[in-house]
DNA sequence: AAAAAATTAAGTATTATTACGTATGTTTTA
DNA sequence: TAAAACATACGTAATAATACTTAATTTTTT
């Protein structure tokens, strides 16, 4: 069998450096090329085509999970494995739904990192020992789960209006009902109306954990500037 | 002139990893230990004494800041070089109060990296030239600020208790005072008291602030895991 | 122009939070 | 062993949030 090709992308020197050490003292492992965000990543993946692009999810400019969605289109063959700080469902969620090959914690050993990559390059999935727990739980809340509330609370698109959007930006900065009624000058009770309409819509029932949905969902933690 | 001694101190395999190979490529520098957290490190400090202590700001059981503070009384001669994922304005400070000699960026290169532990073993101060402004920008502040807001919000200690930490834990997961209550089996009263204690001391006026708070403020967001 | 969606806002009730002050054991530290 | 700090918890109020329902205007889409 011949060497794996791969690509570094971590916005972190450091990191890169550790992993590109760790990774070629595997002499079939060759990484050719690394990249600190995900545009870079892509432009380098559709350049060299190789076997792994091992993607840190936080990243600048573009992160891990678009990086890994758009990896087709840039380069088909090309297997993502995504690199992590913590085992964050959402983002597990989110990385395999987005097709990602495979899903390790940055505090892996040197060992099961070089199995994920052999694993992941021969075309199975790699998902690390630390988190099967969350994929098992999330297997078996699909099954048991209404077909209509499926997947909730995973990338689902919250459609929220505008005006809704624009009240939960103002909660999250930590202002209160009269005060975003007084300066968006309408009735406090249609603050409070659009309030209990976003809660429902996200499926909270308090501010705190309003916030913490805010946090933890990456596609709202975006709308809020 | 002889080796330098150095012990790792963080929390992520692979970042030790990579931070040893990096620097044992320079032949004069040992890297003697390594640590997972803050009290781990200090524990092997007093047994080896190191010359440098490479140290994480965050890091479970103890973080960087804790760790650095703490440092002299296990090894006095053991000079602390602090890493960090980011040039936050409020770890660089509390570095440089709490007796860090050098604080470094993990993105920095392998030059640099060998370059501070050099100076910080000679006794020297190494501050990354990528926060220099910052250095630059509170020093400014402080020679205009009238004395008794100096500092405010940047380095405090907010000096929760035990108690009140637990419990600011648990409202930031999004569980309410009742909640509380029952799980630590007190009365929604002393819970609410704590509550009100903790907002006092962080200066806030609802949850809603409070959780900007904690995300906000680098040490908060540390502790609550 | 009709249908659908969004915005506005009131009614009604319950529950939770916020804001103090006060007070008593219990630990910790000096 | 005092003094200080912490944990506990009640009283009293005022304010805010939560949980719906209903419903009249706009605005947008078909």
């Amino acid at each position: 069998m011949d060497s794996i090709t791969v690509i570094l992308a971590d916005d972190h020197q450091i990191v890169r450096n550790g992993i590109k050490v760790l990774l070629e003292s595997e002499g079939r492992i060759k990484v050719i090329d690394e990249a600190a965000n995900g545009m870079e990543a892509l432009e380098k993946c559709k350049k060299s085509q190789p076997d792994v692009l091992i993607v840190d999810i936080r990243m600048p400019v573009m992160n891990g999970i678009e990086t890994v969605k758009n990896l087709p289109h840039h380069s088909p063959s090309t297997k993502a494995l995504v690199l992590s700080m913590h085992d964050d469902e959402e983002y597990i969620i989110q990385s395999i739904e987005g097709g990602a090959s495979g899903y390790l914690l940055k505090d892996s050993s040197k060992e099961e990192f070089i199995k994920a990559i052999n694993t992941v390059s021969e075309g199975e999935k790699y998902f690390s020992g630390d988190i099967s727990s969350i994929l098992v739980n999330n297997y078996l809340n699909i099954k048991n789960r209404p077909p209509q509330t499926r997947y909730a609370g995973a990338d689902e698109d919250y459609h929220l209006t505008k005006r809704e959007k624009e009240i939960l930006q103002m909660l999250y900065k930590g202002v209160n009902n009269k005060e975003i009624a007084g300066q968006l000058g309408k009735s406090i009770r249609t603050i409070e109306t659009h309030r209990f309409n976003i809660m429902k819509k996200l499926g909270v029932n308090n501010v705190m954990e309003l916030m913490k949905k805010i946090e933890q969902e990456p596609a709202l933690k975006n709308e809020m500037g």
